[in-house]
DNA sequence: TGTATTTGTGTCTTAGTGACACTATTAACT
DNA sequence: AGTTAATAGTGTCACTAAGACACAAATACA
């Protein structure tokens, strides 16, 4: 309480940091949650996030990472910053800043460390409509996704959440739940090609029907763009 | 010196909003910058901004709209959040946040107000180069000439760094400008009559040779995005 | 052996850009 | 008045990558 009067007296915003982990879990698309544990919206679930610590963080970028590293204990394939968000209304404690990033990682990564005392959870994007969410985390949380579906169409970048050796099928599946629109099979494995993203291992996996080729990212490949986005069909 | 001392002490960082605002002015892309009057940097050129008014705005949208409106009273035809720029060592002061916009505006709003006591300035891009700015704020221009050369190649932004009225020729200038590449004419009118944004006038004017036809922006018209971006030629 | 299912290929169509020749219209110059 | 240079604008072929979709290949299971 006597901070946020002081806080006022300077005239400065709150300003935080959070992040929208995106990951591919169980054929769809899921979000990292937590669990608050103190007021405001006390026992509701939100984005991870913290306060940028000026003794720890050289920049707003290593608060982030640092948050993402004790929540998941792995640097996420895919990192970027989403936006700034802010206003007077949305957290009941004053004008506030919340510098949020958005990041895709490897299912496998989710080694979701119980360490914190808080309640972890990736949730299923679809269930979020019907969630009560802290804060405005739920638009935040469309709006990383929007932002995911655009580089979806133009970028090989959800082959990021996807675990580290993966079907065409798996990658297919991913993009689809990312844009929410189904995509040609042939179109997908033309991009893969023309990426030279991936390569294909001397491995197979079962899949329901003929056995499907297993790929996964070379080392010290960069993330293609291409000129052209996908439409849908 | 007291304030910065308390603030470090609440370990929160310095928090302000700053504009890159372009315009298209003799024939080449131009950014206004501002001559800071104080320590640090004092002298220098820097880009436009200020602090959030926790009183006056209520969220930082509102803060860069404030800062513009005081500067050419007119309000941008685009504007958008960049990204926050933050670290220990861009300003000596201690670890700062700095929320970046960057908008276009057409020249004939540059009625730069010299209301302010500070000495104001379109700057060329070119000579921005061998120019001794501000902060990372050279850094900064340079972020977001990058982020407009790409929706350059994807959309019709440019038209909004033209007067209201303008010819074919004026917008590819604007756009090559921009991308700092030749594009070619043919696919510019193709994307012009393609997108429905503009409407042709009764009315020509001279450019050297045969007159050229005036066009301007359609009223309640929105940005058109395609779904290709350009190439070079 | 036959059928359902998924993987993967072949190929025609489609859409939008690149390239560039060609026409049109104006000013300036002789 | 005629010629030329310059810019505006059109016509059209080539090229590339995506959409559509038929079809072949491989596997599981009845």
């Amino acid at each position: 309480m006597t901070s946020e009067h002081d806080l006022t007296e300077f005239h400065t915003p709150l300003f935080s940091v959070n992040n929208v982990l995106f990951t591919m879990l169980q054929d769809s698309l899921k979000v990292l949650l937590v669990k608050r544990t103190s007021a405001p919206f006390k026992g509701r679930w939100e984005l991870p996030g913290e306060c940028v610590d000026i003794e720890l963080d050289d920049n707003t970028d290593m608060s982030a990472l640092r948050n993402i590293k004790a929540l998941t204990a792995a640097t996420p394939q895919f990192f970027e910053q989403l936006q700034a968000f802010s206003g007077i209304n949305r957290d009941p404690r004053g004008f506030s800043v919340s510098l949020v990033y958005y990041a895709l990682i490897s299912p496998q990564c989710i080694a979701v460390k119980p360490s914190a005392v808080e309640e972890v959870k990736w949730m299923d994007l679809s269930a979020i409509q019907d969630l009560a969410i802290a804060f405005d985390h739920k638009q935040i949380i469309a709006t990383a996704r929007s932002q995911l579906q655009q580089k979806a169409l133009y970028s090989m970048i959800p082959v990021y959440c996807l675990a580290d050796q993966f079907t065409i099928g798996q990658l297919k599946a991913a993009i689809e739940a990312i844009i929410a629109k189904p995509i040609q099979r042939k179109s997908l494995i033309r991009r893969v090609e023309a990426s030279g993203m991936l390569e294909a291992l001397d491995e197979k996996v079962k899949s329901g029907g003929r056995l499907a080729q297993l790929y996964r990212l070379k080392s010290d490949t960069e993330t293609v763009y291409f000129e052209r986005s996908l439409s849908f069909g």
